[in-house]
DNA sequence: AGCTATTTATAATA
DNA sequence: TTATTATAAATAGCT
């Protein structure tokens, strides 16, 4: 509006829109209180810069002028149109509760509730899954507990095989002409390594399975 | 503005104040546009007439501007700082997804997938907890079937009752002096009626059972 | 931030 | 209300 007309579209230059920004809130704000102090009329007036930037004029207080707009008998069409990003954001939430319900009640189904609901080829379906799944289930089970006792077995072979080791070097030590002092405690551990066979960790699948009982029950 | 130059001060004469409330609310209404369009704002603006009469102009929604001025932070950081209502909403999404994925495990785990992440004791407590569930189903089958077989049973009594009716009845009319036209189609039927056991009502219990092998299975 | 040539808004008027 | 128009105000392009 001076110099040179300008079209009313968004101004490309950031720098030039910014300072366009800054003069004509101003103008705005202006016009607005003159506005209500001429003609004795109650204005709110909110604006957010593209940055996000809040600037607020009232004749009185913007709570209070948005308050009376809310208040205000007119507006027959919608009170409240909740933006489409909001219905779709509600859309989304339906969608996913609707999908935590059937899994829900999928869940308690297969724990052998709330199964009123379901025909017979329906049950004999859930029947099969679940003995699908409990046979997985109980596959897996026994798996890890063979991996884990192979394990402990292969521990306990170490722990055999150090201990025999430290037999052997109390032995030699023993040898020497020492008294016999504290030997005492050195026997115990020595007693109850003999008690194990040494070459018991070639039967370790064997006293797995053995120890596989559980996977039965 | 014009003509002359005016004190900004309420307007005495009412039909002045309203003549220039029109002019300037509509100057103002342009102006609000023009700084939306020109610098990307987003702008409400609420303007009661001395009257109480409504005048709004917003470049999105009123509501919406207003929501986003309620939830205005003190300090505007984020150049678009989605509004609370959304941030829950979003946060709902987010833990309504999870619950969604944490179920979806479950019943992958109950199917018998997936089970590399449980622990033995985890093994063990949902192999116990599928036996459970696949015990419930099995009972539940097994006395639906029982129901099945004892309805379809009550079924046939009804119809042998009838058929043995409708034979008798048969049987009067032929000792009426006619000819035996016709008593083929009967007589079959009378035949397979006879083939059943007319007291095996009684065993209906001891049936079933005995049919309800497909509950083992 | 100021300046100023112009455009725009509008007060008075009809 | 609307239209006209003289004038005040606002402001786009520059510093």
């Amino acid at each position: 509006m001076a110099r040179q007309k300008i079209q009313i579209k968004k101004i490309d230059n950031t720098a030039a829109r910014q300072v366009t920004f800054s003069k004509r809130r101003r103008g705005l704000f202006k016009k607005a209180q003159e506005l209500s102090t001429l003609c004795d009329a109650e204005i709110a007036l909110i604006v957010f810069s593209a940055a996000g930037k809040l600037f607020e004029y009232s004749s009185s207080s913007v709570s209070q002028v948005i308050e009376r707009h809310n208040q205000h008998p007119q507006t027959p069409e919608k009170p409240e149109p909740p933006s489409l990003e909001l219905q779709l954001e509600n859309s989304t939430c339906a969608a996913l509760s609707k999908e935590i319900a059937q899994q829900t009640q999928r869940l308690r189904q297969m724990k052998g509730e709330e199964l009123q609901g379901l025909k017979i080829e329906e049950l004999i379906e859930l029947e099969e899954l679940l003995e699908a799944g409990l046979c997985s289930v109980v596959e897996e089970k026994a798996e890890r507990i063979r991996t884990e006792i192979s394990d402990l077995q292969r521990k306990g072979d170490l722990l055999r095989e150090e201990n025999e080791r430290l037999r052997k070097e109390v032995e030699n030590i023993s040898e020497a002409p020492l008294l016999q002092q504290g030997h005492s405690s050195e026997s115990i551990t020595t007693n109850i390594c003999s008690l194990s066979d040494p070459n018991q960790g070639l039967h370790n699948s064997d006293t797995s399975l053995k120890l596989g009982l559980p996977f039965s029950n």
